[in-house]
RNA sequence: GGCGGCAUAGCCAAGUGGCUAAGGCAGCGGUCUGCAAAACCGUUAUUCACCGGUUCGAGUCCGGUUGCCGCCUCCA
């Protein structure tokens, strides 16, 4: 089956035939260190953490480069306030940057390197760039002319003169065109600065980029993603380095991921409406997290709020609870080894069949430009037959174990590449019971005390006092559930 | 001002030419229960912002209208 992937620099979906048969080469711009990562680093870092394990479920040896750019005004603006080092402040906030996405399941990039680490190479391809007359020298800053690059502006899909027409930038003296970047920054007193054949200075933004992807990947490489912002100028700021230097085809096929909205109102460092990821995840459960992210396309934006987050938190323990009645139903420890297509019947036999669809279907919709919304529906799909199959009382055929188990085992797999249902039932609702308790402030011993004295109102068929005191639970969010013998409580 | 995107049920969200318009949440009905809740099962859009066109056939393509949004400035 042939994955196809939306390709912003041609506007459609395209079959995805990377460089070389079997592997594929992906870059995606990482964060600037100088603070703690949101909710929108978050979907960047899961959209393609999501894409790479498809990718690799798919077979494909997959190198992932994923940068952290070190060296930076804010980065300076930080560690001159703090009366510290660059480096302190970029190693604390890539520490931080590393514990978010471990806690969000995000697996590591193949190489992460860091735009300090790469200084010479960016002198390099600026030198180059200088001799083959696309960029020039103003008081020691280096600038890229865009007019000598005759592609600029293929990826944003605007001209030159578009551009102009619309021009809402400063105009810079120094500068030949309003539209030429920066490469090598003359450094002022108290910056950072690295020498230089045009003095003592500091990298611009966007060369960091083309220099590590270069040196990792080479000078054509398959994918290059990161958030929609990037589009212009950044992505379209690296083709013209990248190409202008080598000659070559960049980036084959460009992904961006789309933004996060909070309560409908666009989430920007400029109007201080962020939300940490650390801060989320004292809220909700990482694969909630996830699960909110994967259930809407990754090019279109999407809206946080708490009922989003409520509803996404809704569609996981739909999912766990699922795994947990097929737990339950199978048993600790039976052996299931010696179940085979053999034991079932009829009936069965229809029911196993519609289940072995969620594989192919899941991956039909991956291969769909990664429709994870689609995916997601299939496996809900498949939780609810095997519901469907649950045994109501004890008894369970071998027939019925063979489905559970075996359903059990495609939604595992189907889960493990969106990076979902990778714990047991037990602790993921153990995890979420704590977070809910925390959140809402609820002591368990009150409660379990509560649900003493109601147990033995119960006994004395006193029901009256018994729902009571239950209601006096509800108030607090927590619902019970009363079997045969006992009763169970959780967060609602 | 320039460039681009979106509009599908109460909410969220797939579907981009053709069987009954996925799925989730909420709601409703049922099973269960002392009654509930939870869980499960079932159910919920003759219709895809509006108008016109192409086509045997359109939510899906084309043109127009309206509304919302993003980028052009650091941003994932």
């Amino acid at each position: 089956m042939s994955l196809r992937l939306y390709n912003t620099l041609t506007k459609k979906k395209e079959e995805f035939l990377p460089l070389e048969p079997g592997k594929v080469g992906i870059y995606v711009c990482g964060v600037t260190a100088y603070d703690l990562c949101h909710i929108g680093h978050a979907r960047s870092a899961v959209v393609f953490d999501v894409i790479c394990r498809y990718l690799k479920y798919k077979g494909y040896d997959v190198t992932y480069v994923k940068n952290f750019t070190d060296v930076d005004d804010k980065i300076i603006a930080k560690a001159i306030a703090e009366g510290t080092e660059i480096s302190d402040i970029s190693e604390r906030y890539i520490r931080e940057h590393n514990e978010d996405m471990d806690s969000l399941g995000v697996a590591r990039p193949t190489v992460a390197p860091k735009a300090t680490e790469n200084i010479k190479g960016m002198i390099r391809l600026i030198d180059t760039l200088m001799e083959k007359g696309l960029a020039y020298v103003v008081d020691g800053d280096v600038y890229y002319s865009v007019e000598g690059f005759k592609g600029y502006g293929k990826l944003s899909g605007r001209g030159l003169e578009d551009m102009m027409a619309g021009a809402r930038i400063d105009i810079d003296e120094k500068k030949k065109n309003p539209f030429d970047f920066v490469l090598w920054k003359s450094s002022k007193e108290g910056e950072p600065w690295w020498s230089s054949p045009w003095g003592n200075g500091r990298p611009g933004w966007h060369i960091e980029c083309s220099v590590m992807s270069q040196r990792f990947l080479g000078d054509t490489f398959d994918i290059h993603g990161g958030g929609e912002d990037l589009v212009f100028p950044h992505h379209e700021n690296e083709i013209a380095q990248s190409e202008g230097a080598s000659g070559k085809p960049f980036a084959r096929y460009w992904m961006h991921n789309g933004f996060i909205k909070i309560d409908s109102e666009k989430m920007s460092k400029s109007l201080g409406n962020t939300m940490s990821i650390k801060d989320v995840l004292t809220l909700y459960h990482p694969e909630v997290v996830r699960f909110f992210i994967l259930q809407r396309h990754y090019k279109s934006y999407i809206d946080f709020s708490d009922a989003a987050m409520a509803e996404a938190r809704s569609g996981m323990e739909r999912l766990y609870t699922a795994l947990k009645g097929i737990k339950d139903a199978i048993g600790g420890d039976r052996d299931l080894s010696d179940l085979s297509e053999k034991d079932l019947s009829g009936e069965d036999e229809s029911v196993f069949d519609k289940l072995a669809e969620l594989k192919p279907k899941f991956a039909e919709a991956m291969d769909d430009d990664f429709n994870t919304p689609r995916a997601l529906g299939y496996l809900f799909d498949a939780v609810r037959l095997i519901n469907g199959y649950l045994p109501k009382d004890a008894v369970i055929s071998r027939g019925s174990l063979f489905i559970l188990n075996e359903g059990r085992d495609c939604i595992r797999e189907v889960g493990k590449v969106l990076g979902l249902l990778l714990e047991e039932p037990d602790d993921y609702f153990g995890k979420d019971r704590e977070r809910e308790l925390k959140k809402l402030g609820i002591d368990v011993g009150e409660v379990e005390r509560i649900i003493d004295e109601r147990q033995k109102a119960r006994g004395a068929k006193n029901w009256g006092r018994a729902d009571e005191l239950r209601d006096i639970l509800a108030a607090k969010g927590i619902v019970l559930k009363d079997t045969p013998t006992s009763t169970t409580w959780k967060i609602g």
